[in-house]
RNA sequence: GUCCCAGUAGCUCAGUCGGAUAGAGCAACAGCCUUCUAAGCUGUGGGUCGGGGGUUCGAAUCCCUCCUGGGACGCCA
């Protein structure tokens, strides 16, 4: 569609004296479609011309518009709105789609390295819904960046240090029952974790020994850090699982403790640069000038705080990793703190600092509360997942039982409901779980989406063309056929025509999402190409048409599918070709 | 108390760098399978865009203010 603005811009640019790319940012898609396809309004145009914006709208309508492209320009009030020559735009959209890599792929990023914070769920605590956002979220942007041909590095920041180990650790000693725990890990480890908060409220003394615990962990106790290495083995392996029913993967897997042996050396460079100052005991970067509050790197026991890990996590990744952006994909809670963090980088003379990104996004509730590890309120990811997948596969058995590989499309359309449904809210939006809403199969799912997939596949396969497609050169001269025989009367139906103008907002739309870091904009999109697929394929007759429609119609099928196809692989989704 | 995010149909949300009559899905009701996958398609009903001011030819969108919900605010991450 952006390609269409600047034709017509380029055209108007001519008649009236105004710059192409101004008018190409005011031509917009009008309300209704039955008002046409493109429109100008002249508001702006005003006062420039000291006409009324009615009188220039006659005008512009009025004087022939020099492009192929445009089939009529009719005045509308303050309006012009314009209809396109739906054979010519097919046959544009059809040869990008078939011939120019760049309506899928662009080239802005080559050569820059984006590191990507994301995932990071904590160790001994089971893989919550609450972590399926990052996870998600993060594996989309990393997606839609390398399609964009940036280098991306999925770091996987494990929550594997700090305090909360040595009251694990507390725990297991204290009411640990070490059959129990081996046969069931990651819950019972949970579960001595819920317990040791519990008895702390009656006892705080324990958070004194639990921080004693942890400061011999941090002193090299070896008994200590072996139960420690043993709980990030079954926790990987756990996490593991997970993974791989999301088809997640990461390039990096860095926990916190990675970066232990790197702080000293940042902590003296803020020192070397006079930057640290002492405040209560504590040691802080003071942040006042830039409206922050101090920046606490070292606390009064001299341990380090997880601002200084962020720190000599962001300077590994900036030098040793060689990245040019870095990006953090965590919940907007820790907006504070990451700012506060960019702060001081941008304080130390980092000038990648500006290159930093938060990535926020909304709080995961159950019962409109936060979810609590500490409480035990947590929705695991891994019983929804199968919750679905099991969903999915009765839904197979009843439709479709004759499938071949029922289990795997089971999978990929259970896990790709819940995918969906996370995608395609607003990324800054609480979200009260609800295992009805994650696990809807109709309306605007994940599985809509796959099933209108395998539908255009269908149909392809059928005319035998699912792989090879129809040629560009027989779509392109079955175009031209079309607009020689019949401009007027459009055989490009409605259906077809509005199918091939949402196709034709893609490129636009993935450029958007790349710049804006989200992709409930390339998944909101995917949906309105589905639904006018479902349309085009309700009302109109694919391989039972005359030639050359039934051609156009395949050409037509075969993009929506592609650009469908696509769509899901940036989400991170699968695209079964039957379901 | 200060700062940040959110508030649009019964529910979940689009639309938010100002443009025409504010759109989907779910739920409810009514239709469409001898025809390319009915996980689909069509139709009906449903709105003080949280309230109030302001800027503008034009405001859900920008500014101010208030209300509601959530979050953050030094030794947790």
């Amino acid at each position: 569609m952006e390609r269409f603005m600047k034709q017509i811009a380029n055209s108007l640019s001519k008649q009236l004296m105004i710059d192409e790319s101004i008018l190409a940012s005011w031509l917009e898609i009008p309300p209704n479609s039955e008002m046409g396809d493109l429109a100008l309004p002249c508001f702006r145009l005003a006062k420039e011309l000291h006409k009324s914006p009615q009188v220039i709208a006659a005008d512009i309508a009025d004087a022939l518009v020099e492009n192929e492209l445009v089939e009529s320009a009719v005045p509308a009030g303050p309006y012009v709105n314009f209809r396109l020559n739906r054979a010519t735009a097919m046959e544009q959209v059809m040869r990008q789609i078939r011939d120019d890599d760049a309506f899928y792929h662009g080239a802005q990023g080559a050569g820059q390295v984006v590191a990507i914070d994301l995932s990071s769920p904590n160790i001994a605590k089971p893989f919550s819904m609450g972590h399926l956002r990052s996870t998600v979220i993060g594996t989309a942007i990393a997606n839609l960046l390398e399609s964009d041909s940036y280098q991306t590095l999925r770091i996987n920041h494990l929550g594997d240090w700090g305090t909360q180990f040595g009251k694990i650790i507390v725990a297991y000693h204290r009411y640990g029952d070490e059959a129990k725990i081996k046969a069931n890990p990651i819950q019972e480890l949970n579960a001595l974790y819920v317990q040791f908060h519990e008895a702390a409220q009656d006892d705080p003394s324990l958070d004194d020994e639990a921080r004693a615990a942890f400061k011999r962990m941090e002193d090299g106790n070896e008994d200590d850090l072996r139960l420690w290495r043993w709980m990030i083995e079954v926790s990987l392996e756990e996490f593991a699982k997970t993974y791989a029913m999301l088809g997640t993967s990461f390039t990096h897997n860095l926990g916190e403790s990675f970066y232990n042996d790197k702080m000293d050396a940042v902590v003296k460079e803020i020192q070397s640069l006079g930057l640290l100052v002492e405040s209560d005991g504590a040691e802080v970067v003071m942040l006042e000038d830039v409206g922050l509050p101090p920046c606490l790197i070292k606390r009064s026991d001299g341990a380090t705080l997880y601002a200084t890990r962020d720190l000599a996590a962001a300077l590994y990744r900036h030098k040793d990793l060689c990245a040019d952006r870095l990006l953090y994909v965590v919940g907007g809670e820790q907006r504070l703190h990451f700012e506060q963090v960019f702060a001081v980088l941008t304080r130390m003379g980092y000038d990648f600092a500006k290159n930093c990104k938060h990535i926020a996004f909304g709080m995961m509730r159950l019962g409109g509360k936060k979810m609590s590890t500490r409480k035990g309120q947590v929705v695991r990811l891994q019983e929804v997942l199968e919750e679905a997948v099991g969903r999915a596969k009765e839904i197979i058995n009843e439709k479709n039982p004759s499938l071949q590989n029922a289990d795997l499309v089971a999978k990929e359309i259970g896990v790709g409901a819940v995918i969906f449904n996370d995608l395609k809210t607003n990324r800054l939006h609480d979200i009260d779980f609800s295992m009805e809403t994650a696990l809807a199969f109709e309306g605007e799912t994940g599985p809509y989406v796959q099933y209108t997939h395998a539908r255009s596949c269908s149909v392809l396969r059928k005319a035998y063309l699912l792989d090879a497609g129809v040629s560009p050169e027989q779509l392109v001269t079955h175009s031209q056929a079309i607009a020689q025989v019949d401009s007027q009367t459009v055989s490009l139906d409605d259906p077809t025509w509005e199918l091939i103008k949402q196709l034709s907002l893609f490129p636009g739309l993935r450029n958007r999402a790349i710049d804006e870091y989200d992709p409930s904009l390339i998944a909101k999109h995917v949906l309105d190409i589905c639904q006018a697929f479902n349309h085009f394929y309700h009302d109109c007759p694919i391989l039972t048409a005359d030639e050359p429609i039934r051609s156009i119609r395949l050409a037509l099928t075969d993009a929506a599918r592609l650009t469908i196809r696509n769509s899901l692989q940036l989400l991170g989704i699968g695209y079964p070709a039957e379901i």
